[in-house]
DNA sequence: CGTCGCTAACGTGTTAACAATATGGTCCCT
DNA sequence: AGGGACCATATTGTTAACACGTTAGCGACG
């Protein structure tokens, strides 16, 4: 994505730190001036980890306040999410956390049916063995962490499992495609959820659909791929609700992780 | 809240060109400070035009100036391109009108080639009559355009032909990702065409889909957008060249169409 | 004669002050 | 008592100055 990256972390990082108020700073972490990359992590694995909820505002300076960075910086963050759909700016007005409509939702699903097939159809033909053997390794991981009982780690092994499907296709284009998609697939779930059970994709099927590409059998990697995204989007229903879920400072100074 | 807002659209506008620098604003044009998607549109079109080639230095100050507006807004604007894969910006140097490798041109073929088949597929399955009557006058609206030697028309009308075909699909994310590879692909062709003959969208192949869709055959939809699109891919070659071309105030003087 | 190091100009990246706008509370009028 | 307009505040948007890094030209040295 963007190439931004290296820049006046030393000199100029505590610099800008001791100016945004030494107080919330520390909050977070020692002196350390989060990168903009590190602030969209942050804000997606919010996301991701139900901490924050679509329709929570996002106020520049808060997040500046708790990143301990320029405003100028979360503004660019902010621009990014909101082309990964993730969050939706309104001119003069807070940004707050998308709130996917149903229709959104129900294209998001059938666009990853359409663009998953396609992906796994790839994987099937020209797959490696060390290719599957990767594959199979991530879905085992992933089924642990879920029998652990670690629901978050296990959620994102899944969306992992969905990319490494991508990056073994071979078609760059088509896997940045599938990024933003899984990017967006969280919070349509958690938008749309029907009840609490924290839909997460099964493991079995994503074994399944390993061993349909171990076989080389690419129509049925297909469909137990779209299979597999249909009987995700089954677990959702129509209801829309937002809340409010404020300081922002505390929400990702806990999260030390 | 209805009271005091009567004012302010007239008094900034004209304010910001006023302070902006009168010459460079009215090269371009009058008092009219151009918006950000005016700006956006107008490098894309550029590009589109070969005015701008791969490779090309932007310059950020010589764009504000050549549009009249600040460099932030420019900064923005290069952001989005970026994002569209436009241009390439590279940490503390100039942003470059983005130079596609040979694997990413395949890569975005073989793309458009998943996406436009599940797309003309959707279309064929539920085809309006409205939506036929409006391919077909699409297409023959193009077909005039080649007709009358207007080659540039005509590759707009191309572009905006498969942009209506992916809005009746009815699949507002797949149409999205659709609009980026379709400003993704003047560019992909500029930099590895072959001859210097102006590879555009056949609009035989293009009717050709129409009646196919009319037909609500949406196999053969899909096999004729498939094979439009790999005839499209077949008139590139491997060679990269890039040129530059600068003075950008007076390149976007001139195109006051 | 080619190559390395230095210096100055150029261009991007960052910052903070300023301007404009929405929001929420309060007061007045009906 | 209820509703609407006004004022104060909070928040976003814009601008210009500054700091940093890169690039290119030039001179010295091997």
């Amino acid at each position: 994505m963007s190439v931004r990256k290296s820049k006046a972390n030393g000199a100029a990082g505590s610099a800008r730190v001791s100016r945004a108020s030494g107080a919330a700073a520390a909050r977070h972490g020692p002196a350390n001036a989060p990168s903009e990359d590190e602030i969209f992590a942050r804000i997606y694995e919010a996301v991701l980890d139900h901490r924050l909820q679509p329709g929570t505002k996002l106020k520049e300076v808060a997040l500046a306040d708790a990143f301990g960075v320029n405003r100028a910086v979360v503004r660019k963050v902010l621009a990014r999410l909101s082309y990964n759909r993730l969050v939706a700016l309104r001119p003069n007005r807070a940004a707050v956390v998308a709130s996917p409509t149903i229709d959104e939702s129900r294209d998001l699903f059938a666009a990853r049916r359409v663009v998953e097939a396609a992906i796994v159809e790839c994987v099937a033909r020209a797959a490696s063995r060390e290719g599957v053997k990767a594959l199979r390794a991530h879905a085992r991981q992933e089924q642990d962490a879920y029998a652990r009982g670690e629901t978050r780690r296990g959620l994102k092994l899944s969306l992992a499992f969905h990319r490494e499907l991508a990056r073994l296709a071979g078609n760059g284009v088509l896997a940045e495609f599938l990024d933003q998609l899984i990017a967006r697939t969280p919070l349509v779930v958690l938008a749309h959820k029907s009840t609490s059970g924290d839909s997460a994709c099964s493991d079995d099927e994503h074994a399944g659909i390993v061993e349909a590409i171990a076989r080389g059998d690419a129509h049925a990697a297909m469909t137990a791929m779209t299979a597999h995204l249909t009987s995700l989007e089954g677990q959702l229903d129509l209801t829309g609700k937002t809340r409010a879920a404020p300081d922002l400072a505390a929400m990702f100074a806990v999260s030390e992780v």
